[in-house]
DNA sequence: AGTGAGATTTAGAATAATTCCAATAAACTA
DNA sequence: TAGTTTATTGGAATTATTCTAAATCTCACT
C-alpha cells in the first residue's frame, strides 16, 4: 500500500526544481530523516539525527533546509504557544493534538470537508488560505 | 447593552481573590489597558500603553500581571508561529484570523456547538480541553 | 499603630530559538 | 571549464521571554 500523503525521496528534486532550487545532500538529508520518524522533531533534534550520518552539517543549514523545505509545501511547520518549532511531513489536512502531559504531539486525520465547514463561519470580507486546528489535552497511552 | 463577554475593571479583583491573588495598581492596569484597546497588542505594546500612565513600571512586572491574567482566565494569549505572545481579553469562544499583508488578527465568533464538533472528530482515548482554531489570510479593509 | 510573613515589583542578567552575516564551497550554464 | 548563481558554514547578533535577588508592598494579627 503506497502512501500518497507524503513527498516521497525521490520526487524532492523534482519539487525542489519545479520551485527554482536545486537538489542537495543536505536538503535530502534533512527530509529522509523527517520521513523516517515522523514525531515532530525540533530542529535541534533534525540537527542531532542528521549530524549522525553527515557529521560536517551545521545547524545553520538544517533550519535553512527546513525552511526550504516548508516553502516547498513538504514538509509543515508547527508551533505550540512559543515552544520550538516542529517539523511534520504529512500533508493530509489534519489537525494536531498536543499533549500537555508529555509533550508529544500527534496527528488527527480531518474528515473531508471540515476544514470547508470552519471556513464557512468566516464573515464576508474574510479571506483564508489556511485553517490550523490545535488540541491540547492528555492522550491514551 | 452591557458586555458580558469579558470581565469588567470591578470583577478583576474579585478574581483575582479567588485564585488567592492580590489586586495591585499593576494588574488593574494592565487589565484596563487591555480591556480599552483590543487590538492584541503584545507585551512590549501593552508596556508601552501602560507606562503612559504608570511610568514607574517595569517591563517584567507587565509580564508577570499578563501571565496572572491569564492563569486567572480572563485575558487569552495568543500566538501565531514563533512572533511574540499577544493578548486578548475577550473571553467568548472565538477563532483568530490572522492578516499576513497586515499582521493585524482579528477575533471571530464561533457558532455554538463548532467547537464541539471540531472535538468530535477526535479519535478515543484523546481528551481534549481546549480547542484552538487559527485562520491566515486576507482581511477585506 | 507595629510587626512579621508572604506576595509583588523591579532592574538587570541570563536563556533559548532563530536569524543574520560574510566567507567558502558546490552546482548549473554557456 | 569559466563564470554565475545558489547553498553551506561558523559565529555573531537578535528577539522575546524568563530568571534572580533585592526592595517594596499588603495583610493579618497584636
Amino acid at each position: 500500500m503506497s502512501d500518497t500523503s507524503t513527498a516521497t525521496p525521490e520526487s524532492l528534486s523534482q519539487t525542489l526544481a519545479e520551485s527554482g532550487l536545486r537538489s542537495t545532500p543536505q536538503r535530502e538529508l534533512v527530509f529522509n530523516v523527517l520521513l523516517k520518524k515522523r514525531d515532530h522533531p525540533t530542529a535541534d533534534e533534525v540537527f542531532a539525527r542528521v549530524k549522525a550520518e553527515m557529521p560536517t552539517i551545521s545547524l545553520a543549514t538544517v533550519y535553512n533546509c527546513l525552511e526550504t523545505l516548508v516553502q516547498c509545501r513538504v514538509v509543515r511547520a508547527v508551533n505550540f504557544e512559543r515552544g520550538p518549532t516542529r517539523y511534520c511531513p504529512n500533508q493530509k489536512p489534519h489537525a494536531h493534538f498536543h499533549d500537555e502531559s508529555t509533550g508529544s504531539t500527534h496527528d488527527i486525520d480531518l474528515p473531508p470537508g471540515l476544514l470547508d465547514q470552519v471556513k464557512s463561519i468566516l464573515p464576508d470580507g474574510y479571506d483564508s488560505n489556511s485553517v490550523e486546528i490545535i488540541f491540547r489535552g492528555k492522550a491514551k497511552d
